[in-house]
DNA sequence: TTTTCGATCAATGTATACAATAAGTATTCA
DNA sequence: TGAATACTTATTGTATACATTGATCGAAAA
């Protein structure tokens, strides 16, 4: 089927040059599509936190009609992004130090839980395994003395996965609902700050403190002791506040997703 | 303002005797009444859960147009009522008993959280007497020996008045907003079950000792006992588990809003 | 000069037409 | 009889017209 459809085609005729912003020519919905993008141009910083956003700015910008932006815009508040206006309408949520603190204390909070259940019930055997095959990749890594960029964002993706692993394993989709909801504010990811370190000793370092604790806590769980998989676990995301705090004070914020959305004023 | 506009005159007549349900005829927009009504039929199990439901039977239902009811539709998929379908469309979700103890210990650890931050920070003493006067207020219910269900409906209303409180004295407007989002199931809620006591003893019984854990995690709180303020919110959430599993097994179940969303089996 | 009332306008709320797709059914051919 | 294909239909996705509301600006009166 030819995809200049009538709708479209008359879509483009009348918005003209609209599409200013090709991004992902992918071929997935129109609202899945105006959704990332909007997610993008708000994280990225290309939308000022604070500011007011409207429908039709947005319209205008994706090329999309009002009723997949709409949804996106919905979405986006749901993810904690927006903040819908009293009056209709949104604003570019921004963030204190304090407020993103918080949310990693909650990831904390609740991935103790997720691994405290994973003790007390006990992780099904395929997971544990596949999460210490997480483990051991990550260790090759860190034999090397010193770690560049691309060893930096591998590692974050190994990173996510153990985390996700370590999640699946409790067995609650209850909990890792909730759990996807507080990591959707990209500063309270796992590996929210990781990049931001400079590739310095004391970054690899770090991360060798970091995943000893991803063994511990594993072998908690093993082990069936619920409360010291909790402990664990709550202790690990306070590396993320520190490195917060370090990103928060350094000058180059601009590499993050969604540094820009923090105020830097309580 | 005459409310018969053309628009809703017209709607009317092609619908004919849509309005069924005419439940609240609040002077709220559309969107928020088909909100409303859709999770009334819901929770009240009118629309069977695991049923699949389609955008244009809740149209012909509510009688209000496809984008309100879409809003709607993903409202309650956020608030975890729905479930979206792979296909397009949604079911309505059903709960193992298993998934609502979760969602209970999920809220236990939150207000934990949440009353150990409280008493780690100090907790504004406005709210902290706000708090001491709803707790009285409790006590004048339980001076009575027996209870009738008006006065455990007040109690009820009391009572999330109390955790309200309790969350507020965090000052965390991230963690207020990740418990509403795990109360708005019907039955993680903090008095989710209350109701479905009868009026025996035994249920003012376990009233009181609520109310206890109540006065010592304010108690707890207003000392900076943070550690021993979560402990005691983690317990109280079990009153509710407790709860749980006498309303499964009971065979007046119909009481309850949401309890027919539970599954007998696993 | 200030305040209030009114008008104009912009943005969201609502309804619906049209498009595309997925599912179900019947029909035909092997 | 079975399977495969084409056709029909139900349902969601998308775009847009129309309604309504809230805001801004200006003018007139106190």
């Amino acid at each position: 089927m030819i995809p200049t459809t009538k709708s479209i085609a008359n879509n483009d005729a009348v918005k003209g040059l609209a599409a200013e912003l090709p991004l992902q020519t992918s071929s997935d919905s129109v609202q899945v599509r105006a959704l990332l993008q909007l997610r993008e141009l708000i994280l990225s910083g290309e939308l000022a936190g604070g500011s007011r956003i409207t429908e039709l700015a947005v319209v205008q910008r994706l090329g999309a009609s009002r009723t997949p932006v709409r949804a996106a815009l919905m979405r986006l508040e749901q993810e904690g992004l927006l903040e819908a206006l009293p009056s209709g309408g949104y604003a570019i949520k921004t963030f204190s130090e304090r407020d993103v603190s918080e949310a990693i204390e909650l990831r904390g909070t609740l991935e103790g839980l997720s691994a405290r259940l994973a003790a007390e019930r006990g992780a099904p055997p395929v997971v544990l395994a596949e999460a210490r095959a997480c483990l051991d990749a990550i260790d090759q890594f860190l034999k090397s003395p010193t770690l560049d960029d691309q060893a930096f964002s591998r590692y974050v993706a190994l990173n996510e996965q153990f985390h996700a692993l370590l999640s699946e394993m409790s067995g609650s989709t209850v909990i890792a609902r909730q759990l996807e909801r507080v990591m959707s504010l990209p500063f309270a990811s796992p590996s929210g700050f990781v990049v931001a370190q400079a590739n310095s000793t004391a970054a690899r370092d770090m991360l060798v403190v970091a995943q000893d604790q991803h063994r511990q806590v594993l072998d908690a769980i093993a082990q069936g002791e619920g409360s010291r998989a909790e402990a664990i676990m709550r202790e690990h995301s306070r590396l993320a506040q520190r490195n917060l705090r370090e990103v928060v004070q350094s000058p180059r914020q601009d590499q993050l997703p969604g540094v820009r959305l923090i105020r830097k004023q309580r």
